[in-house]
RNA sequence: GCGGGCGUGGCGGAAUGGUAGACGCAACGGACUUAAAAUCCGUAGGGCCUUAGGCUCGUGGGGGUUCGAGUCCCCCCGCCCGUACCA
């Protein structure tokens, strides 16, 4: 009996596809294109289980829609701009660049190991310029046509390391490394001008029928459209405030006007006010995050400014600074109605504001109820002069027609997007290609000009952006006025190198950012498969940046992708030592059935399942699995035990039955022998197995086509020799091959078959095989199975209840009565009410 | 806080509103072997009834719709993802 070494044959056939450039798309090619992407990886170190389940799945598709005579364009990359480069470089004292491309070389022979169908001459990472030149390119094509813009906005301030620091820096309000707490800071940023796109980005959504469900309404309700009614407070300090509301019915319920604390307003305030700037300046601690922001205690200050009631004038409410009141959604201000919204009643009840119901649902509501928790739900307006008796949405017509009847307010659309920052005061990041000239402005760099490439002479021993201390890389001429002036120091957002790299791969020229005809031909990427963690703002930018290209005439596409597939995490039990470690799966081993550590035999306790991560120590690393059990057993591992989009429990024990189903595959070919007799059964199998692989691989439903090549391995084991287990054995290989390349190449040359599996055509169905002559029918009394019984398919309703009323169970339970009624549904079951 | 998702045997899971637990893992019994590994055959949701077989409970909890609910609706619990500077 023979073995399939996976050893050797995993590096023949590898280097074979890449001598014959098999996995190679062709821009020219007459066949149907497809374009399959999986999310392109961090180069963190290296390779994880999470991205060998992803890349594993791509790669089933890509090898599946080859072999259905597509021309596939399936290639990969590297995100390889972004923070963690820059703490290896200040914990590690290695430049971010070194550290990044050897974290590629590495990742990339890894990968190579698992015997992925892929087009690496198309390879390209986003931090060598030749990517990021052609970005900065990109970027000045949206400045030229008013998408790009500058504006204050807030930051985290760490006032110790003197750095503004990502939301992942902030530990319970504190820098990670200073252990200062954390302040707010206005700086002056780069924005991109995703609002203007909120109306087609919503609408896209809706043609977006090969998305996830959840996605598309993540992402609706990301956007946030709302209707409502903005309209002016006049103040008793002579000013004005502006508010908007989505609830424009309930303004006889209102109980006070609450501002941000940073807006124009407040600071006036402040300026004369100590109480007001003390207050304002407590709202400035802490970090920026919604979380953070919508989760602390509610807290205001009375300006003993009073605003007068649009309706009626005499009517005073308390203008409050309110640390609620977020300054970048509406117009930083809100009228607050406690009786009708959870956090304006939370305020109302700690400051002793009226709670003033207007809406009733009739009786529903206790009264008691209506004490403790706003009533946010629909129902019929109550003490509010002329709105008495109209339901909410007649009450919000009516208050904005009256509003602008009056001219004090107008119906109006708000979003709860929010322009895209995207300037970053990091080094490790594409260069802004801006320069700042005291006399002309900001300027852009002149597209000759471009790359604007980062300068390699920088360091890491202090914190904050080296790029803005550097000596001489900043200092340049104007390119309007030639006067010195001096060059942008922030970077990008790594999300804006996500959000086109899928276009570089379709066509990568190098005196432009990508071919027009030639990277319109690839797409949409018609399956595009990821973390579910990226549903909104990745999938999100790269929507907009696609619809920006098209506004500005660059790429005629609408949606960058088609299809969208999102899976779940990697898991792995967690262990902790006795004393409260963590501890790693290589520190522990089985004794006696308990867990102990290997290195002194102390217990250990079995934490939770968690996603693999470094700080719990609960990863295992792909590289010596796949040296032990070859990449065909990891690949059918990953694809094997749970749904695609829900996470997946590495086990030891997982890996070695898949390890043993790639040697009892293998075993199949033993047994090729000749033989002229049919077997009917099985050949029916085989076709509904070749029909059912296709539809599960079609809708990257990987686990289901697993088990229906578990079953017919099954049947075909089971089988007496025919000519139609002959058969089975040739195909299953077939339908075996996008998941176990290795072996499908071995077994194909061992069975003497001309030229590569990769790209032999997928077996044809025998329609006549896939259709049953006997179906099992279910006979139930009340809904409740009693018996199973045998019939002929498409057999009559009459017949069927016949059969059912005669059997034995179910007179026994009707005990001579008559049946009430008898449901049958054809070929499947009949039902008795007894 | 807000938005989205998930919850089925010992474990991973399967199931167009129609036979819950396919398939795999682990387990147990047996065969083969000097022995082990590998391989092969077989058993198996809980409880109850002496058996053939039957009864009953059972898809996070509670209610509802239906001839029939894991699946649809309402309420609740737990966990996960996102929350705009992690990628």
């Amino acid at each position: 009996m023979s073995r399939f070494n996976a050893l050797t044959a995993d590096a023949a056939w590898q280097k074979i596809w890449e001598e014959r450039q098999t996995f190679a798309a062709d821009d020219h090619s007459p066949k149907p294109k497809s374009y399959v992407l999986e999310m392109f990886p961090y180069p963190s170190g290296r390779i994880h289980m999470g991205h060998v389940r992803n890349y594993t799945m791509g790669d089933v598709l890509t090898r599946y829609r080859r072999m259905r005579g597509m021309n596939v364009l399936h290639p990969m990359g590297w995100d390889a701009f972004g923070m963690p480069a820059e703490n290896a470089a200040m914990e590690k004292k290695v430049h971010p660049g070194s550290w990044t491309r050897e974290n590629i070389a590495t990742m990339r022979a890894q990968l190579k190991r698992l015997g992925l169908a892929l087009d690496w001459s198309r390879e390209l990472a986003t931090c060598e310029p030749d990517y990021y030149g052609h970005e900065q390119a990109l970027f000045l094509d949206l400045f030229e046509h008013g998408l790009v813009y500058r504006k204050e906005s807030t930051v985290n301030w760490d006032p110790v390391d003197m750095t503004v620091l990502a939301n992942e820096q902030v530990i319970d309000g504190r820098g990670w490394r200073s252990g200062a707490l954390v302040e707010k800071k206005k700086l002056n940023q780069w924005f991109l001008k995703i609002t203007d796109f909120a109306d087609e980005l919503l609408d896209g959504l809706s043609t977006l029928d090969k998305w996830p469900d959840k996605v598309r309404l993540m992402q609706e309700n990301w956007i946030g459209k709302s209707e409502g009614l903005q309209f002016r407070f006049k103040l008793t300090n002579g000013g004005e405030v502006e508010v908007f509301t989505t609830r424009p019915d309930t303004i006889f319920g209102s109980s006070f006007v609450g501002i941000a604390a940073d807006h124009p307003i407040a600071r006036k305030i402040a300026e004369t006010n100590p109480d007001a700037a003390a207050f304002i300046a407590q709202c400035k601690l802490g970090g920026t995050t919604a979380a953070e922001l919508e989760t602390q205690e509610k807290l205001g200050f009375d300006t003993s400014i009073r605003a007068a009631h649009p309706f009626d004038p005499a009517w005073e409410l308390p203008v409050y600074i309110a640390n609620f009141v977020l300054m970048d959604y509406g117009t930083g201000a809100v009228f607050g109605v406690p009786a009708h919204d959870q956090r304006d009643f939370e305020f109302a009840r700690k400051y002793g504001l009226p709670i003033r119901r207007v809406v009733s649902d009739g009786d529903k509501i206790a009264p008691e109820f209506a004490e403790a928790e706003a009533y946010t739900g629909p129902g019929t307006l109550v003490n509010s002069h002329f709105l008495d008796g109209l339901d909410v949405a007649d009450a919000k017509r009516e208050v904005i027609q009256r509003a602008e009847a009056g001219g004090w307010g107008k119906g109006t659309t708000v979003w709860r997007l929010r322009d895209w920052g995207v300037s970053r005061q990091r080094y490790w990041g594409t260069p802004i290609p801006i320069v700042h000239c005291e006399v002309c402005g900001a300027v852009p760099v002149p597209k000759k000009q471009l790359p604007v490439v980062l300068p390699e002479d920088v360091s890491f021993d202090i914190p904050g952006n080296p790029l803005d201390r550097h000596p001489t890389w900043k200092h340049v001429d104007c390119p309007q006025c030639g006067k010195p002036a001096r060059r942008e120091t922030d970077t990008l957002d790594t999300f804006v190198d996500s959000s086109w790299y899928f276009i570089r791969f379709a066509s990568g020229p190098s005196d432009k950012p990508f071919d027009k005809a030639v990277a319109e031909q690839w797409l949409p990427v018609n399956q595009y498969i990821g973390g579910v963690e990226h549903a909104i703002l990745h999938l999100l930018y790269a929507r907009f940046w696609t619809r920006a290209l098209k506004r500005i005439g660059k790429l005629d596409v609408a949606e960058p992708f088609a299809g969208l597939f999102t899976q779940g995490m990697v898991t792995h039990e967690t262990y902790k030592s006795a004393d409260g470690r963590w501890l790693s799966p290589g520190e522990i081993v089985r004794r006696d059935d308990i867990l102990v550590e290997n290195d002194g035999g102390a217990p250990v306790t079995v934490g939770r399942i968690e996603k693999m991560s470094k700080s719990k120590k609960n990863t295992v690393d792909p590289e010596p699995i796949v040296d032990q059990y070859g990449a065909d057993a990891v690949r059918w591992f990953v694809l094997s035990d749970s749904p695609p989009e829900r996470d997946l429990e590495w086990t030891e024990n997982g890996i070695e039955g898949a390890w043993r189903f790639v040697q009892r595959l293998w075993r199949l070919f033993d047994q090729l022998d000749a033989w002229e007799s049919e077997d009917k059964p099985l050949d029916r199998l085989l076709h509904q197995t070749i029909a059912g692989v296709a539809v599960d691989i079609e809708g990257l439903q990987f686990n289901k086509a697993v088990a229906k090549l578990y079953s017919l391995v099954n049947a075909i084991e089971k089988a007496k020799p025919s000519a139609s287990r002959a058969s089975a054995i040739r195909t299953i290989i077939l339908l075996a091959a996008p998941m176990t390349p290795h072996l499908a190449e071995e077994a194909w040359a061992a069975m003497g078959q001309d030229g590569l599996i990769a790209d032999a055509p997928w077996p044809q169905v025998d329609p006549a095989l896939l259709v049953e002559d006997e179906v099992t029918i279910a006979i139930q009394v009340n809904g409740k199975l009693r018996d199973t019984v045998k019939a002929a398919k498409g057999a009559a309703k009459a017949d069927l209840e016949a059969m059912a009323l005669a059997n034995p169970n179910v007179q026994r339970m009707l005990g001579g009565a008559a049946p009430k009624k008898v449901i049958v549904v054809p070929d499947r079951l009949v039902n008795i009410v007894a």
